[in-house]
DNA sequence: CTAAAACTGCGTCCGTCGGATACAGAGTAC
DNA sequence: GTACTCTGTATCCGACGGACGCAGTTTTAG
């Protein structure tokens, strides 16, 4: 059923082509754009399972299959889902220094996936890349431009980065149990096997209360930033 | 089609429960195990879109609903071959300090997810780990034991690190195209927008032939390191 | 002003998927 | 030996993604 392969040649033109001119026979009653936001309202409510080509189609008043004159397949719909769920990256805090702008842009990116747990799953997939993903790019890049790293260490940074505001958004969203923590549940399988993971009942022994919140976020985010900071300082310190 | 939804306590008798006794009635041919690597080897090769319950029953030379008496759905039979697929953890290095040991742990988790590409998939969804699993994270809490971070920071400092190991392998295995890396992807995108991408471009004119290999990784997993060393130093200098 | 051309939206159809259910046979405990 | 229980399977279903072709509508060419 599913091809699951995309159309990259389609879907490139779909992300970075022009809003064609006047053509030939009637008007379109749809929009990419009102399509993708369809799309992105049953997912953020029902993940992306509960994504159909039927049920766009309905929430749009339009029959399923009027949809593929917009859109070759579910895959490039989902792209497009993306690229307008991540938007345009916000400005750049203005007087910030790179780490600054690193931090705060992590935060944002994080904010964005965890609006929209689908992202996750829809970023797996190897995929090509729209305008507002290499804008947030850019600013990345931009950041670190006069840091003394090279170009591949900046990308680097950018992969790191938001490798954890993607990782974390998906603990953050879908969390073992909205009650508990993820302790909570980690203790309960320890219980009655602390022979075998000694370490691990050991530490959770010592757990107090977890105040919710986005504090892994934030624990990785500082020691990302941390070791960054450590590498520039080399850097400025011996210049190749 | 897809129920989406996991028995969460049949997977966790799955997981974790004991191989029953004599029971009556004639005995399976199937075992748990060998439904997970056959199911591993269809995934292996051919993603998880490319794993049915059909295939999986094929290869196996059972009928389809055959599997369904030993596994409630796909679901959970993913799950037991994330479990089966990521295996127990390798013996910690001998003499090796805290580093040395995460930093191994860190490589050895990249090398499974990367020999199981769909295994990214897999763990987006929250789920019930197996034994394993946790086998893994003890390893991580054990390494870090006596180094003055909290027990919540221990379990971060593991967050973080397979976050960056699964993210890694990601963009190893299904990287970009075969012949190009992802700069000359890139690159590609940014020619002729550089107005909108002046950072990016900046930074991929200054870039080299890239030689392959796992240098994002090798990057992040420093940059992680330094990041967790600092911490743990003022820890020392400090303790609470 | 007319006619051809092109594009939209839709109805119908198909193959495949995950899964429910019911049944026949095989093996074990009493 | 017999009743009970567990296995494997055959059949069936609804839902999904997508192919195809038709009819209507709007723009362009003459």
């Amino acid at each position: 059923m599913e091809t699951g392969g995309v159309d990259k040649r389609r879907l490139y033109e779909l992300l970075w082509g022009t809003p064609s001119g006047p053509r030939r026979g009637p008007r379109p009653t749809l929009t990419l754009d009102a399509i993708a936001r369809a799309g992105i309202a049953i997912a953020d409510a029902e993940g992306l399972e509960g994504l159909t080509m039927q049920r766009v189609a309905e929430s749009l008043d339009v029959t399923k299959m009027a949809l593929y004159r917009y859109v070759p397949g579910k895959a490039e719909l989902v792209a497009l889902m993306l690229e307008a769920a991540i938007g345009e990256p916000p400005p750049a805090p203005a007087g910030a220094d790179w780490r600054g702008q690193l931090d705060d842009w992590t935060r944002q990116m994080f904010d964005r996936f965890r609006r929209h747990p689908w992202a996750h799953a829809a970023t797996v997939a190897p995929r090509v890349p729209g305008p507002n993903e290499l804008a947030w790019l850019e600013r990345v890049v931009a950041a670190l431009t006069g840091t003394g790293l090279t170009a591949g260490e900046q990308l680097d940074v950018a992969v790191l980065l938001v490798g954890h505001a993607r990782n974390l958004a998906q603990h953050s969203a879908t969390g073992t149990a909205p009650e508990h923590g993820r302790e909570a549940a980690f203790t309960m399988l320890v219980r009655g096997r602390e022979a075998q993971f000694p370490a691990l009942d050991a530490a959770l022994r010592t757990i107090p209360a977890q105040p919710p919140g986005d504090q892994a976020l934030d624990f990785g985010l500082a020691r990302i930033l941390d070791g960054i900071q450590a590498l520039i300082a080399t850097r400025a310190a011996a210049p190749a």
